[in-house]
DNA sequence: TCGCGCATGTACAACGTTGTAAAGGTGAAG
DNA sequence: CTTCACCTTTACAACGTTGTACATGCGCGA
């Protein structure tokens, strides 16, 4: 037996709605969804209780029948890195599009944390996932029991099946170094190898250093590669100083994410080194921060909008099916944003503005562009 | 009828492992749970099953049941202000050990959004909410028709029926001009009013400055106050550049958040004047990026994890009806941490700790302290 | 005038889970 | 040997929603 009217906590069912207004469930459901075989007289009518009682579906209940919640989730390290917190915003407001709202996971990068986001922590309350894995390599991918539709950020995992979407971190590292030689920089340091065997990004930045020193002739020295624990100011702090302890002359240094590369800025500051006179700097990501900080920073700037608009499509894509092929592998495209941490030049506007850019075309503009991604089975 | 075995999209419900382990779906449910009248020769069996199968339950269904989903959202205006992302960080990490799930909201600061987020857009699917509104006033408030628990941050809103936690902005912004003043500076201007009369918080931190003044004797010229549109870096940039055109002098500024003080120490070095030299710079919030900018930031530390923490504690004693009181007024410590941008010794220790602290107690240490926070009905 | 078709509204079942109540089975006490 | 108590397991209903199938009633054409 049910007692009339609302629940106990002033929760409004179609129930409740249909018994006020003395019409079946069916016909106050078919009201809210705007079914057309409803007369206008029974309409207006259900409306106005509908209104007056304040009713609001219950999304359980109607996920538990269509099995579709309207969720997606985004795992990224942490939060408070910009980069994932520029990227969040992004794939929040491309998530909107959809109608659907983002489920935020932070896992530190730990392996366990990880682990728990591919096997569905929350089966059946997400629709999909948007992953950013750090410590996850491919062993653990690969050993992924749970069967929501998947989208790996950033880092490529061999020919796991995974649809991926991420820039191309060798040519943008490559250009990144050219950038530096090309200003007569010849002692280039590189800050932010990782010496986990998982982390991909890394790699691909290490090789993209290298081949630029040596397709310019020069000797890739392995004590003017300093790998760091993780990537904030103070790894990239701590690491330039030991950079400097080792190669005092070092003229420049290439840092795997602006963080690092701030924090080497700030290092230099305080044992007097002059940026860029002294030691040019370069980052990667293109926070806003590096747009402001003194001087301004010279970094790799991967589209972050593009890569939510693509992982959200994909997503969207796999949901409805629409999508059946093998895992897809897309490509954003990027520039080198160039400013004083190599130039010296302050542009000084009125008002700093965003920086100036010297757009560096994608490695392969075609196939990433717009609307038509790159597809690799 | 039902085919037997899993579903077509390979989900797992207690029928199917029911079904195989030929025990009842009660006696599944009760495995899952650990209920403890099952002999052990079943658990194991159904176990095996379980794990066999690798079920995993459905969150939808229990949710319908139990009318608790496990997830709060944590609605702010943007999750890239680092401010934000870093109370985030730690909301996600408070719920965590409430085994809750935070799911973010962006409302950009859009009355509309904001509107959404209070009346429960996803009715039934969150457990409560923790709010930090910038265009909502008290109007909109008052008028909420949702009635999930709601946290409110940051702004007070009148005597509304909300729960609320926050810092003493007036005292916050007081002791951080007293700073300024201490270090004999006269001509102090202050960056970040808001025009919008809903914002209490900027409100608060101009009475502070206010107050300081007077209390050291000095005019409050409405000429150094200036306000801006929103809290980023290029409104501290253009509001300073307003600022040095309107009193060539001025020797110190407060700005109301770090971003607004990072963008007018950028103006400042543009302009070639010195920090804190010329114009010694306070900032408000702490986020990292002071720590590393050159100068260091003199800021206002907001005890981030304990805003946090008793954010969702309190909405814990909500949701289980431990706390029926009337709304409550919780107020959470800060400290003034000094830096650079106002003494202008770089401690450069040999790797930048974070910073310098002179720990200003909290102005009313004893309610606000470590588990017994105040009550304001 | 009768019957058909369409517009409108309804009953029912099912999604997967869990609390309640009760059934079945076993052993011990009388 | 009977009975009772308890341990174990089960059936059932309900959470709120929506797709399917069906009932009702009206107007229109034959």
């Amino acid at each position: 037996m049910r007692a009339t009217g609302p629940g106990a906590r002033g929760v409004v069912s179609l129930r409740d709605v249909a018994d006020r207004a003395g019409v079946s469930i069916k016909t106050v459901s078919n009201v809210v969804h705007g079914y057309v075989h409803v007369s206008s007289a029974t309409r207006t009518r259900v409306q106005a209780v509908l209104d007056e009682m304040n009713y609001r579906p219950n999304l359980a209940a109607r996920t538990l029948r269509s099995a579709r919640t309207g969720l997606i989730a985004l795992a990224v390290p942490e939060l408070d890195l910009p980069y994932f917190a520029e990227l969040a915003r992004h794939v929040v407001r491309e998530a909107e599009r959809h109608g659907w709202t983002v489920l935020i996971d932070q896992t530190d990068g730990q392996l366990e944390r990880e682990r728990q986001v591919m096997n569905g922590i929350r089966a059946h309350l997400i629709d999909g996932v948007i992953f950013s894995p750090l410590a996850a390599g491919p062993a653990e991918l690969t050993d992924r029991e749970d069967h929501t539709p998947l989208v790996l950020l950033g880092e490529r995992v061999y020919d796991g099946p995974f649809d991926h979407v991420a820039i191309d971190n060798i040519a943008a590292a490559r250009i990144a170094v050219d950038h530096l030689l090309s200003l007569g920089r010849r002692r280039v340091g590189a800050i932010g190898e990782q010496n986990r065997p998982s982390s991909g990004t890394a790699r691909l930045r290490s090789q993209g250093y290298a081949q630029a020193l040596t397709g310019a002739g020069l000797p890739v020295d392995p004590a003017r590669i300093v790998p760091t624990d993780s990537y904030h100011r103070a790894d990239g702090a701590a690491a330039m100083a030991q950079l400097l302890d080792r190669d005092p002359d070092v003229d420049a240094v290439f840092c795997f994410n602006d963080l690092l590369a701030l924090g080497a800025m700030r290092l230099l500051h305080e044992r007097g080194r002059a940026v860029p006179g002294d030691v040019a700097v370069v980052g990667f990501d293109d926070i806003e921060e590096g747009r402001y900080s003194t001087p301004t920073l010279t970094t790799v700037r991967p589209d972050k909008e593009r890569i939510a608009r693509l992982a959200v499509d994909l997503l969207a894509a796999r949901l409805d099916g629409s999508d059946t092929q093998g895992p897809r592998e897309l490509t954003a495209p990027f520039e080198l944003a160039v400013r004083e941490s190599t130039t010296g030049v302050s542009a000084a506007p009125p008002t700093p503005s965003p920086a100036v850019r010297t757009g560096a075309s994608p490695r392969r503009p075609g196939p990433a562009g717009r609307g038509s991604p790159t597809s690799r089975t």
